[in-house]
DNA sequence: TAACCTTATACTTATCCTGAGCATAATGGA
DNA sequence: TCCATTATGCTCAGGATAAGTATAAGGTTA
């Protein structure tokens, strides 16, 4: 590599590396991901010498401990774990963390994975059927404080900017890809479990489920990749099955946003792109009128290759 | 971490990580990335347990190497080199690569840093006086010579299909974003240095200075992600002097994005979206009338925070 | 001094995209 | 038959975008 000073002794810098998956699947309309320990943190191991790059060893960790395949992979990203560990002079523990998309299919028998459903860790993130009541409930009146206690008046006043521009507040809109902020902004207020459990002191009074480690930061990057990445890319057909009608589709889509769309236009955005064809098929077992069933054309792939895809998740 | 078979022996797993830099800097219109060793390596080292996480070692390295200070920081990509050193049972290496922007400064006396034009590793990457030449001299002839030495006709086609959409062939505009997969598919064609040193056959007879290991790659992925970046986020600021007038931060845009843009529709983005403010004074030394002086609002990266930026640079 | 070259800056225009809503169609069940 | 529910077609207004025209303000040069 580069003609740069380095230690004789290179095993000196030997470290260790992690390999974690967000692994997310779409079941009626529920955003689920693979979770193992009861639910408490995502499918992980080290990379071995064994593995013959990144990506072979996350695959099988994550079929070893759930028994499921991996289909789409892309890299989220890689940090080292600082201060966890009380010796500074302990080796470095660096994780690199993967987004992994699928259908839902059977966990093998005996398997500790589970399907669990992303909003029990961030509740505040749904919001289909309107903003959830716990963000003016305990969210805003707890930022506010957080806000207050800062130690100047122009610190307040960029704690409280901080705080509206993250969670919408003050007549701003919501903004859905801002998952790892807002999730970042409850850590350092002290008001979830991973704060209080870090030494700092606070309450953790927002409500949603915990992982280990820094596993449910690293939910929420998936979580913001993932709903910043069905905008311009394809990607929510490695969540369908063969088949679908365009309100699954949608609501697939609306389940990974955390919010609605509008019907008919998404309807022509979707057929305009030429994304999906017709199978000629009809849905069954459906309240209404029946829904044409369609299929994902994976020409466009090849055509339009990473050029793009657009969903009418802009504004309001 | 997750309750997972371990090998008893850790250590074993031990493995190397190397902190890799793209810096950026524009300067007088040409973009700029920091080398070493006489312009073929980008700044890099080792991860050491000295440094308390990986920017910190980033920064350690690319400022001992270059004796240039790092700015503003964004991870890129994470990646095991595998196969490059022949045993398999070598320790493994992983690259964490990082983009860094900054303006240009001067390099330490006696460092190895050196400011190289990006352009001379990617020539055909630079469209801002029209398609260069050296895309249709050589290699849409060598690439449709590579689609043709495909075994069946399916995969000529795809071949070529590939070839046209990265570089924009048959009627097909160009993608300045494709970066990293237009390097890539040289390297697949083998016309490129890289691919015939690492035990590929083949010319290299595609123009543009090539690196050791890597890192013409990583430099690809950092030319990519800055390319789309500077599209919905005003990171072009972090390039630019503190006070400038709106064509240098045109030609500025326009170097990195390798593309011209409309002038007027360019201020008129730029203005309305309130990213800069005049401050009252005129360039002076110029050709032509006068231009005014701007300063980027700082303010803007608090008030809207990450929601967005955007810059003429679609199609066309 | 006037023509002209260069850059700055203000407007105009046609087109496309997007959000939003209205209207109608096709089912099953009350 | 009426109604609830979902599917699907269509319109319309506003905003964003690409591209071009026109004018302003300097310096340079014939």
């Amino acid at each position: 590599m580069a003609k740069v000073p380095r230690k004789a002794e290179t095993s000196i810098d030997a470290i260790t590396a992690d390999l974690v998956a967000v692994l997310v699947a779409v079941t009626e309309g529920e955003p689920k991901i693979m979770t193992i320990a009861n639910a408490t943190a995502l499918p992980s191991g080290p990379f071995q010498f064994g593995h013959r790059s990144l990506q072979t060893g996350l695959r099988a960790w994550v079929e070893a401990q759930t028994g499921h395949p991996l289909g789409y992979v892309e890299q989220l990203y890689t940090f080292a774990d600082h201060g966890r560990t009380g010796d500074a002079r302990a080796p470095h523990r660096i994780s690199i963390s993967y987004l992994g998309l699928t259908r839902e299919d059977q966990v093998r028998e005996g398997s500790e994975g589970h399907w669990s459903g992303w909003y029990e860790y961030f509740p505040w993130e749904d919001h289909r059927a309107g903003t959830p009541p716990l963000i003016a409930k305990i969210v805003t009146p707890r930022l506010r404080a957080w806000a207050k206690s800062a130690e100047s008046t122009s610190m307040q006043k960029a704690r409280w900017q901080r705080a509206a521009i993250t969670f919408g507040l003050d007549d701003r809109t919501w903004n859905e890809e801002l998952v790892l902020q807002r999730y970042e902004l409850l850590y350092e207020a002290s008001l979830i479990p991973e704060a209080v459990r870090d030494e700092r002191t606070g309450d953790a009074v927002v409500p949603g489920r915990a992982m280990i480690s820094d596993h449910r930061r690293i939910l929420a990057t998936g979580i913001a990749r993932l709903r910043a990445k069905i905008k311009y890319r394809p990607v929510v057909f490695e969540l369908m099955p063969a088949e679908f009608t365009l309100l699954q589709l949608q609501r697939s889509v609306e389940a990974l946003a955390g919010r609605t769309v509008h019907k008919q236009n998404f309807r022509r955005l979707i057929e305009q792109q030429e994304l999906v064809e017709e199978t000629g098929a009809m849905a069954a077992d459906t309240v209404g009128r029946p829904a044409k069933l369609f299929r994902f054309r994976h020409g466009v792939v090849a055509e339009r290759a990473v050029v793009g895809t657009k969903l009418p998740l802009s504004r309001s």
